[in-house]
DNA sequence: CTGAAAGCGCTAACAA
DNA sequence: TTGTTAGCGCTTTCAG
């Protein structure tokens, strides 16, 4: 059975495709006469009628989509997409999900398969992608909000000050009597300007100690679970882990404990990011929680914005995480005055 | 700046936007002399040309987009979703997702907002809206697959048995001594046929003991945590908890060690679906592992024959998880034969 | 209050 | 080998 089309409906109506384009679209709604409105609706309804967004993109200019741009979907981009999905449902919008980390060479990518025509794209933690996405020119067909734990002064931009979060973990693990505290990162986190790696380096600068950089290849469980293996029989553990994210942070937790380490007895654990399962374990993590409704919604709110107004000034918005401190890390009671 | 068109490129070039389009898209580009088809493909690059997707779905019928349904994109269904997009890449098509939870009234739903034409639909543990979908008249437009861990007659689909699985923990916690195994499930496990809740019941018949229901709410950590809390206090704790996922296992296996309560001497503890995490915990925590890769690759091929020959048979597969035991339910040493 | 007409950017017959 | 033509389904002036 083919599918409707307002043609359709005017023909069953007896009116005109315009007058039914008026009623379903709400635009001039008002000067259709109240028994032809009620009409074209009851026959849309009946017909099963539903619009042909394409054609209708066409015309408009306008998919009603966006795009959220993410290197994977795993944790904290999961969480971020979940919560971005129940901010966009009021409105009208979908979300089209785009991974963007397998296509290093982005402007090629662009010349062959032009990604769907969304309206504007959230882009997660991925400022090489926005990068070449700008440089290929595609970036005045969809506008660009940045959203991140760093900082970005290219496009519209959402930031998560992590840097702070970070220093308070390290003086943390220090007041903890950790000695040697090292930061777990993975090739990610060695970028050059880094934010994580930079606030933990400045922050063992104030703390008079030597800064130790351990540094797998992904920021996976897996590969910190090994790296602590190796660690621990290579007898050169740290008493401090501050790690660069809560995946990093489980596999490490792992990894301790099948080598009979205790946490945080001799060694203390601090992740990052704040998702959901480091509560969950024996010595539930401390970690550094990264303020995900306020990221979505700001990230949406700019993105809104630079729809209705193209030419509005460069927005940027900087948030912080806040270091939530748990068992894994706590090796002394707190306390009183 | 304007955005550049097929007719653009034409003037540019000196030739027709159809044979413009003939290039660009690769039907019919072997008619075209080499020349042309060189200067065609220099001045797209030129221009920074990208083609306008809505125009070309308008015509062709054809978005090139597909939807993941899913009720949320947490745990299992992130892993599923991030499986989905690698699978996908290949391809050159795009996944638009869609939270189909909090839409009860599907039908109503789709007379106001018409969701983004996808050429296809993979309904990921979502039957309830696949049926009011199609009730709704939908169908038609964009063909479903349905996934998950049930068994449905009325579209393609793509099932995983967790009876077998679920069958098998039963049995392993019998035979682990436990004494009062019960299942610890959610609403939706309770829904009539609910595949795992009747597997449960079903083993617990053949080993002539009686199910044991414990339900929460949603099925989250958080309100499986309360209800372990609840049960240790009344003193009422079973010694055997089959879970109806992870994140409930997840929920339980904390409540329980917040209650001083030792995993697995006290109670034994399997989870269902098989995420990332369970593997991490101080005991690792046994769970039957759903096969997402399978599971993902079969949906994605039956979507793609049912693109192809939109008449083809009714499509069914049915995958099988596996009983991955660990440490939260091994209680007794394996002994040899 | 309603309808006719034009056109969004593209593809697909068909003609040349 | 290329160009002409006719739409895809919808919205949007603008004229009734």
């Amino acid at each position: 059975m083919r599918r409707m089309t307002i043609r359709d409906i005017a023909q069953a109506v007896g009116t005109s495709p315009a007058t039914v384009s008026k009623v379903l679209t709400g635009r001039g709604d008002s000067l259709i006469s109240d028994t032809t409105r009620q009409k074209i609706r009851d026959t849309a309804r009946e017909l099963g009628y539903s619009p042909n967004l394409a054609a209708r993109a066409l015309v408009t200019g306008r998919t009603h989509c966006i795009a959220l741009w993410a290197e994977t979907l795993a944790d904290f981009h999961a969480m971020v997409a979940n919560v971005l999905l129940d901010v966009l449902r009021p409105s009208r919008y979908e979300m089209v999900i785009t991974d963007v980390v397998k296509h290093p060479d982005w402007h090629a990518y662009f010349q062959r398969n032009a990604p769907w025509p969304v309206d504007g794209i959230i882009a997660l933690d991925s400022p090489h992608s926005v990068e070449s996405y700008l440089a290929s020119g595609a970036g005045r067909n969809a506008p660009v909000v940045s959203a991140g734990a760093y900082f970005w002064p290219e496009t519209d931009h959402v930031g998560v000050d992590l840097g702070s979060g970070i220093r308070e973990a390290a003086f943390h693990l220090a007041e903890q009597g950790c000695v040697r505290i090292a930061h777990l990162t993975c090739q990610h986190g060695m970028r050059p300007g880094d934010s994580r790696r930079l606030a933990y380096e400045a922050a063992m600068r104030d703390l008079e100690r030597e800064p130790e950089l351990l540094v797998t290849e992904q920021s996976s469980r897996e590969d910190a679970r090994l790296l602590i293996h190796d660690l621990v029989r290579r007898g050169d553990l740290p008493d401090g882990l501050l790690c660069f994210n809560d995946e990093v942070a489980i596999g490490a937790y792992r990894g301790l404990r099948e080598m009979g380490v205790r946490i945080p007895e001799d060694v203390a654990l601090t992740g990052c990011d704040g998702i959901a399962d480091t509560a969950y374990f024996d010595q539930p993590i401390t970690t550094i929680v990264q303020p995900v409704d306020e990221l979505c919604h700001a990230a949406w709110q700019c993105l809104q914005r630079r729809l209705d107004e193209p030419d509005c000034p460069l927005q940027s918005r900087m948030l912080k995480g806040s270091l939530t401190v748990r068992g894994s890390s706590l090796r002394r009671e707190v306390h009183g005055p």
